[in-house]
RNA sequence: GGGCCUGUAGCUCAGUUGGUUAGAGCAUGCGCUUGAUAAGCGCAGGGUCACUGGUUCGAGCCCAGUCAGGCCCA
């Protein structure tokens, strides 16, 4: 089907041209050959039946008049092997295959090794799970940039990166691991101990495995009481499944980011998991351990139970969840009643919605410069803030029978703990508000960490009594609840003593968002446990100075980043996993900490070598002497935070090339709390210096209602979009859309970018067409001798450079999309080309105005294919190509954006032709409306105006598109349209009335059409 | 609940320091052309500038609030 398209397509290309093929092609081409204007005159003349709706042609010549001469094979018709239909998915990966034999990335870097350097560092994308949308947004933002900059003369690299260690696929690998047993599938199970044990079939006539118990740190192979199999696996396996798992997915992405047409060294990314990165990483944090910015402390951390470790602030997400919100008494000892007058049975009451954290408090805080009040309700006595009494159930309308201006008045009251033997103080704390609850807060300072500041304030305990399954431990003091789930079986259990204890005052149901872990989706809880930490409070105000110096686009970005580092508290780096760098500490016998900055360093320099598994595979003792520390030290088990992995790429990466700092980074705006953040801090940290000198953020890609798009949706995206519609159109979306806000994305806006591509493509192809027969070479015409209408249209162009590479160099791709697109359909298509058609189809072939027309729209092809390079990469290629350039388009520069001319008169006078053109159309539009005429060569029109003459009526007659314009002096511009005169010449379609009085041979053409003719014949 | 933002035709975007009837491209409709033809050309319709108030001679733009949406945080 598609090969019938190509008849008018030059030369057969290979086997696949048509004019091997016979049959259905051969009749449509005679079909075309016989269509002349003869045809169209003899329906123009017949029945209504035929052509009912138009009137009979003005000028109508007689049939005998005419000749059978077929002139359409005189015309210079458009000619080119550029396919309008793009195919893309077919297409694209063969320019894929010839960009990677010509190792057209390294060429493209060659060739600007001499040029000033623009250095994008790539936030590395965990290495999990298929690309989607959201990293071809980002992916082809760095790339629309790389290319543009590349295109403007940087040394512009890309060295894509991989976030490989962490959770995220520590638990993955986890889950995924199953082993087919007969009947079932039995996952890897993870030991008490850490360690995991994975099922096995027992193969056929394979020696007897011995039943047992499996006990810590043995290796090998157990069958448990129902005989099912285990093969006991350390640390060292674990890692050796998540690196496999981590290559695999670097593999898959890298595939289709390279498939979005993104240049860059995919043959040499990095990893996070590279020895040699890993032993940047520790090099940076013995620094760090060296300035004494790492320390350990029990404190409350978020604590993910699915997964049994802590987590950083940046591994949280939030969802809605229902919890029991409940209103609690707290008895005061009648001596701190009587202390401020009030009733011995007078009771606080706190409210919380974490009832388990509880059997934890030590303490109460209240906001000291509230008022509060004594209230009498149910034959009790309670304080609450006065704001808040009518929202509390049961004290709605209850009489307040003390006032206290201010809480203050309160501080130092004892209370009895409702459960507990033991009693607490009453504290003034600014978190307390008249917003929410009682105006009374219950502290358990080692479950939240304002509760544990306020402990620190007044010397009290982070009392943690809950275990790495998110159990109560016997340190609760409640023997009922010890071994209980703290959210599930203890809140329910908890709320039971209050009530038979006679403390419970309300209990609701309460829908918040809570924290969960963003890889288990369960909840946290906060929790104290002995973690390790980065004092970031020791270089908050350096980092926030570092913050000022960079360049934040959009601007708003600047607060973000302001707002996440100054809310920042100090850093958890310890995880209790084994996917990641080790953290490299190592315990006394009496349990103290052995971090030493020499040691550290020492085993960076072997981590070089071997990697982080030498941590595991090496024992204590060896271990501990070669990195020169005294024997008896036991090696921490916890690994670094994979933020400490990616926020220290600059170092691992940038440093080492020498890149450091970079010119830009370019993420998506979450990652102002993430990779901006990390990076910045270690960066500060380390050097006093951030790590970027501009920071660029995008949106999230955003459905068709503004709602964020499903990852679901987005995963199943991308690589089925790209090989439905191909990656230029994915590019072209990412390209026109404004990625500082949040990206719409939908079927309707990519049917509407398609229809750009399909815009953009199609002028591209006429480009091409309509030079089938010019040798810039031998055919070009200098610009002195441009007619003046090739003057005013060269100008267009330059202003077009001047604006798509301006845009690009703001990264204002939208602006860019707009220009290009713009220009080819309003002055290319819809005016520079119309006007066009009848010089370039009919004129002689070497006619000046010809080739004057032929060397300008080279120039435009040139101009337009490298502008539109970086956003439309293959494309461009496969147009460059055709346009007959054997190197790349990637290695060439943008076109030299040199100023317009600045001719006042002139840009004036083509202010008024176009002003003119505007009319005429609207005028011929009415006579077309009226049947007087079809095509506007049909009609000649009269233009009233003060500004022209009749020697420019060739020029309006050209611009306009009519047979013939008159012109009359007159003061207000008017047009007025008429059937043109004459008779109409066979060959240009023109009407005159010179037509068939230059040569009898040919009394069917117009003097031009006649001399052309001749002069082909003659040469032939 | 808090911080930072966004909201202009069906879609994607412009809209200068506040200053005439708010623009462009695409899409839509109606024509034309059949020598760019799974194309091309012309004309037309389409906007309460999210909403409500305010400042001003004058507000898409400035201020306050409301609604909707996003990111981050609690």
């Amino acid at each position: 089907m598609a090969r019938t398209l190509r008849l008018r397509d030059g030369p057969p290309q290979g086997p696949h041209g048509c004019r091997h093929r016979p049959g259905p092609l051969f009749r449509i081409r005679l079909r075309v050959r016989h269509r002349t204007p003869l045809d169209d005159r003899r329906r123009g003349s017949g029945p209504p039946v035929l052509h009912g709706k138009r009137r009979p042609l003005p000028a109508q010549p007689e049939l005998s008049d005419l000749t059978p001469m077929d002139y359409r094979d005189t015309v210079l018709l458009p000619r080119t092997s550029f396919p309008m239909r793009a195919e893309l998915p077919k297409r694209e990966p063969l320019l894929l295959e010839r960009w990677r034999r010509e190792n057209l990335y390294e060429q493209i870097l060659r060739a600007r090794s001499a040029g000033p350097r623009f250095i994008l560092h790539d936030g590395p994308p965990f290495a999990n799970g298929d690309a989607h949308l959201g990293h071809a947004l980002n992916k082809t933002l760095k790339d629309l940039v790389l290319k543009s900059r590349n295109m403007m003369g940087f040394f512009a690299p890309y060295i894509p990166g991989w976030d490989c260690h962490g959770l995220p696929i520590e638990t993955k690998v986890v889950k995924e691991s199953f082993v087919r047993v007969p009947g079932s599938l039995i996952p890897i199970k993870e030991l008490p101990s850490g360690e995991f044990l994975e099922a096995k079939v027992e193969l056929p006539g394979g020696a007897p495995i011995p039943k047992g118990e499996v006990h810590a740190g043995e290796e090998g192979i157990k069958a448990d009481d129902k005989g099912f199999q285990y093969e006991r696996h350390g640390p060292l396996y674990i890692r050796r499944k998540c690196a496999e798992y981590a290559q695999r997915y670097v593999e898959i992405q890298r595939e289709q980011f390279e498939r979005l047409g993104i240049f860059g060294d995919w043959e040499h990314p990095y990893r996070t998991m590279d020895p040699a990165y890993e032993a940047e990483v520790l090099l940076l944090f013995a620094d760090l351990v060296e300035k004494g910015l790492v320390f350990e402390g029990l404190r409350p951390v978020f604590w993910s139970i699915g997964c049994r470790t802590a987590l950083a602030e940046a591994e949280v997400e939030y969802q809605p969840q229902i919890d029991p919100a409940i209103d609690v008494e707290f008895p005061l000892l009648p001596e701190s009643c009587r202390e401020v007058g009030i009733s011995e049975d007078a009771r606080l009451l706190i409210w919380t919605t974490t009832p388990w954290t509880l059997p934890a408090n030590l303490a109460v805080a209240l906001n000291p410069e509230l008022p509060y009040g004594l209230y009498s309700a149910r034959g009790r006595h309670l304080l609450v803030a006065e704001a808040r009494a009518h929202a509390i159930p049961g004290l709605e309308n209850a009489p307040c029978v003390r006032h206290f201006p201010r809480g203050e008045e309160l501080l130092g009251l004892r209370y009895r703990h409702p459960l507990l033997p033991r009693t607490g103080l009453v504290y003034g704390a600014s978190f307390v508000t008249g917003e929410s609850g009682t105006g009374f807060v219950h502290i358990a300072p080692g479950h939240g960490m304002e509760d544990y500041l306020l402990g620190q304030e007044h010397g009290l305990p982070p009392l943690s009594p809950v275990d790495d399954e998110g159990r109560f431990t016997e340190e609760c003091g409640l023997p009922e609840l010890v071994g209980l789930s703290v959210r599930e079986e203890g809140n329910p259990k908890i709320i039971e003593l209050l009530e038979s204890a006679g403390f419970l005052w309300a209990k609701r149901d309460y829908e918040h968002d809570y924290p969960h872990c963003w890889r288990s989706k369960t909840p946290i809880i906060f929790r104290s446990v002995r973690q390790w930490f980065i004092d970031v409070k020791a270089f908050q105000q350096e980092a926030l100075r570092a913050i000022e110096e960079v360049e934040w686009l959009p601007a708003r970005a600047r607060n973000r980043i302001r707002g996440a580092v100054e809310s920042r508290r100090d850093w958890c780096v310890s995880r209790q996993r084994y996917w990641g760098i080790p953290l490299p500490v190592f315990y006394r016998p009496d349990g103290s900490a052995v971090l030493e900055p020499e040691a550290i360093r020492k085993l960076a320099r072997e981590v070089a070598k071997e990697g982080t598994d030498l941590w595991y595979a090496t024992d204590e003792e060896a271990l501990a002497r070669k990195l020169g520390l005294p024997a008896g030290l036991r090696k921490g088990a916890d690994t670094l935070d994979v933020w400490i992995d990616s926020g220290s790429s600059h170092a691992a990466v940038l440093r080492p090339r020498g890149e450091f700092p970079a010119d830009l980074y370019l993420e998506g705006s979450d990652q102002h709390r993430g990779w901006f953040q990390s990076s910045l801090l270690l960066s500060v940290a380390r050097s006093g210096q951030a790590p970027y000198r501009t920071v660029l953020t995008n949106g999230f890609v955003m459905d068709l209602d503004g709602r964020k798009l499903s990852k679901m949706a987005g995963a199943r995206g991308l690589p089925e979009f790209i090989s439905q519609f191909g990656a230029d159109i994915v590019r072209l979306w990412v390209a026109s859309e404004d990625y500082r806000d949040d990206v719409p994305f939908s079927q309707e806006i990519l049917s509407r970018i398609s229809d750009t591509y399909r815009l953009l493509r199609n002028s591209f192809r006429i480009l091409l067409a309509n030079l089938h027969d010019f040798d810039p070479s031998r055919n070009r015409v200098s610009e002195e001798d441009f007619p003046e209408l090739e003057r005013y249209m060269a100008d267009r162009l330059r202003i077009l450079v001047r604006t798509v590479v301006e845009a690009y160099r703001r990264y204002e791709f939208p602006a860019a999309c707009h220009a290009l697109t713009r220009f080819c359909s309003t002055e290319l298509s819809a005016f520079y080309i119309d006007v066009l058609k009848d010089r370039l189809y009919c004129d002689a072939a070497d006619g000046t105005a010809r080739r004057a027309s032929q060397t300008l729209l080279h120039r435009m092809a040139e101009s337009l294919f490298r502008l539109a390079a970086p956003i439309l990469p293959f494309t461009a290629e496969e147009a460059w190509e055709a346009l007959g350039k054997k190197a790349s388009v990637h290695l060439e520069l943008f076109p030299e954006e040199a100023a317009p001319k600045s001719d006042p008169p002139f840009a004036e006078r083509w202010t008024r032709i176009l002003e003119l053109r505007a009319l005429s159309n609207e005028a011929l539009e009415v006579s077309r409306r009226a049947k007087e005429i079809g095509k506007a060569l049909e009609a000649e029109v009269e233009v009233q105006t003060p500004h022209f003459d009749s020697a420019d009526e060739e020029l309006l007659a050209e611009v306009f598109l009519v047979s013939r314009v008159r012109v009359r002096r007159g003061e207000s511009p008017a047009v007025r349209v008429r059937p043109a005169s004459g008779r109409q010449c066979a060959r240009c379609w023109k009407y005159s009335e010179e037509v068939g009085k230059t040569d009898p041979a040919h009394p069917a053409l117009c003097p031009r059409c006649t001399g052309v003719v001749q002069a082909n014949r003659s040469r032939s």
